[in-house]
DNA sequence: TTCTTACGTAAGCAATCACTTACATTTGTG
DNA sequence: CACAAATGTAAGTGATTGCTTACGTAAGAA
């Protein structure tokens, strides 16, 4: 997970996610697209790799990437549950009010 | 964003949003949590507040932290972006592949 | 086989990060 | 006021990160 969220982490990641989630590319042309070294891009390839967040394809000497989608789904549902126990905590603090009005109202 | 998700790619600092997130909580209690030092923790408490992903009520002597929900919007949006762009590429994709499909019927 | 193309990998380095200890600040209490 | 409690801030340090240059490797072309 954390792994994950240090891969998205980064500035040119995110650019690189952002290249090839509409279309497969090949390294050298990813890197083409940045001003780092292509050596630099092809390390955050790896990063990427690992995290699982992208997928290799190799065609002859070029090797192709794509964004793997379901390598996000970690991601989402974890800000997913943040979201939805924030909302439970506010639901059970509104009920917990009106519980205490509807006993000071039974008192008067 | 970039900030953001830095803020989120760190394990103490995940599991302070976890801590906050269907509580309100005092910096000291927060830290009494984890093994590090109390400076540590509020370290970190710093950077999520930067961020934007908690925010600070003081009340006397100590300082209240809790989720601040529309923080995780920016990320959420982010991740569905790439979900959505992928999503239209695939579809383009099985598009392209009907066309082609229907034109070779039409010669034969 | 030799050369070229498209890559990854290794090593080294400056910047950033997360942590610790020591000190400063603010608020309530006797 | 003096003191205690709760917390932030500063300075220093080892580990990690992102980058560069130099080198290694695998696949197709001559």
């Amino acid at each position: 997970m954390v792994d994950k969220l240090k891969a998205l982490a980064e500035p040119n990641r995110l650019e690189i996610l952002r290249l090839i989630s509409h279309e497969e590319l090949p390294a050298g042309e990813i890197a083409r697209h940045f001003n780092a070294t292509r050596p630099a891009i092809s390390q955050h390839l790896h990063v990427l790799l690992d995290a699982g967040l992208i997928e290799e394809r190799r065609e002859g000497t070029r090797r192709l990437y794509r964004l793997r989608a379901e390598g996000f789904d970690e991601v989402r549902s974890m800000l997913k549950e943040f979201w939805d126990v924030r909302l439970q905590a506010l639901k059970q603090k509104v009920e917990q009010k009106q519980r205490t009005q509807r006993r000071r109202h039974g008192r008067k």
